[in-house]
DNA sequence: AGTTTTTGATAGTATTACTATTATATTTGT
DNA sequence: ACAAATATAATAGTAATACTATCAAAAACT
């Protein structure tokens, strides 16, 4: 990533204290995204997250009011990052199919490298988002949580490639649900090749997601 | 469904005792869809269970070790029941292309009849399944209990419909990845239509999620 | 040095996801 | 019709979870 030093804002509904105003909040969010890639989210809990950094249950409450809210601002840092990493990618490149293609890589590439975004391991947040995210958006309290904004940045990712879509085909009826198609898609395949491989067509090394997605983007909209 | 008397058999692994082999087995199904589609899975209890039916939480631990098993024996009755569906509706079609198209409707409409197979009501659990499956496989247990074959109903959907598209195009490298991406996706639309509605393009009355899917997978395979 | 802020320790609550035991119905076989 | 077998209900209990509340100690700023 160049070593700008550009930095990922987090809307402030999402946190009780910012955990990014000191080492005890940068600790539990990265200690925490270790802790549910290991043990899952169900069995992941504040008290083993406090055990395991030298701290308190009660200091964690005072960052994060639940762990389901925890794991909403990952989700949403999550966002945020690929949001960054799919202007700066995208930008100048001057044909529009160019720019969509680069933009679905972004979207369906595995992340295997930590690009070291201050004391966030991406590689293991990538795990999480794709085990653990649709367990924020599956509940009740769905409706009210999108009206405060929670999946914002989400909804913008998939409404800046749509975008793309649009640009390149503009009467193509349903960019919104190619681009959430290509993305959960994408997320659902490469956890069914690790635990569900008959779902799914990966061979080991290739890189079979990127190409069938890219692929099927094309083929839908017409070119 | 033509009044046959077909039964759906759920492998023995899922249940501690067969709920189909008594009243209170039949309740304890039946009761659960109607009170996980309202009250949410996370928020569901057999203890709720008990009193919503005038039985008791440790009568029904004898029928179901655990929520999750519940759960699990939930999807697979589903997939049985679309499994039937699917090939009762695609036999004897000669067009190869005519049967895959009914596939996908099959596997992408909304369920809005209840076929009233017995006590289940089919409209209720396909929004179960909409909502909840996903947590059912997105557990650290996910390895094991495929081993036990609790997901091989749902996956010989997938490879029912994948041999479809073989069929017609034999050189298609994904068939798999295809279809299970127009499952999963055509779930996911129908969830975000109602609760993140930005990440879709549903207009209300137009079936085009089923429209979306089938243009998809037959401009994928190439005709 | 004093005040504010942050953290830690402890305790407590209601609920969950079970297990175990025993009593009471209900069904079934003869 | 009656005993035996089986199914269900009622109760109690456990360890863990997801918190909240309170207060003391430590750090940080002024």
């Amino acid at each position: 990533m160049e070593n700008l030093q550009v930095h990922i804002v987090i809307s402030q509904e999402l946190y009780t204290k910012n955990p990014e105003s000191s080492a005890l909040g940068k600790k539990i969010v990265s200690r925490s995204i270790e802790m549910i890639d290991e043990l899952g989210f169900e069995a992941f809990t504040f008290k083993k997250l406090g055990q395991s950094i030298g701290s308190n249950e009660s200091s964690i409450y005072r960052y994060f009011e639940s762990k389901h809210m925890l794991l909403v601002y990952l989700i949403c840092w999550y966002w945020s990052w690929v949001e960054y990493r799919l202007v700066f990618s995208t930008n100048n490149i001057p044909s529009k199919k160019d720019k969509l293609n680069a933009a679905i890589e972004i979207l369906t590439r595995k992340v295997d490298v930590d690009n070291s975004f201050s004391y966030i391991d991406e590689i293991i947040l990538n795990r999480i988002i794709i085990a653990e995210s649709s367990k924020a958006y599956h509940t009740k309290d769905i409706d009210s949580e999108n009206e405060k904004g929670y999946y914002k940045v989400y909804k913008r990712v998939v409404q800046r490639v749509s975008n793309m879509v649009t640009e390149i085909s503009p009467d193509f009826e349903y960019p919104n649900m190619l681009i959430s198609t290509v993305i959960e898609g994408a997320h659902q395949q490469r956890y069914f090749s690790k635990h569900l491989p008959s779902l799914t067509d990966v061979t080991e090394g290739k890189n079979c997601i990127v190409k069938f997605y890219t692929d099927l983007v094309f083929k839908v909209i017409n070119c």
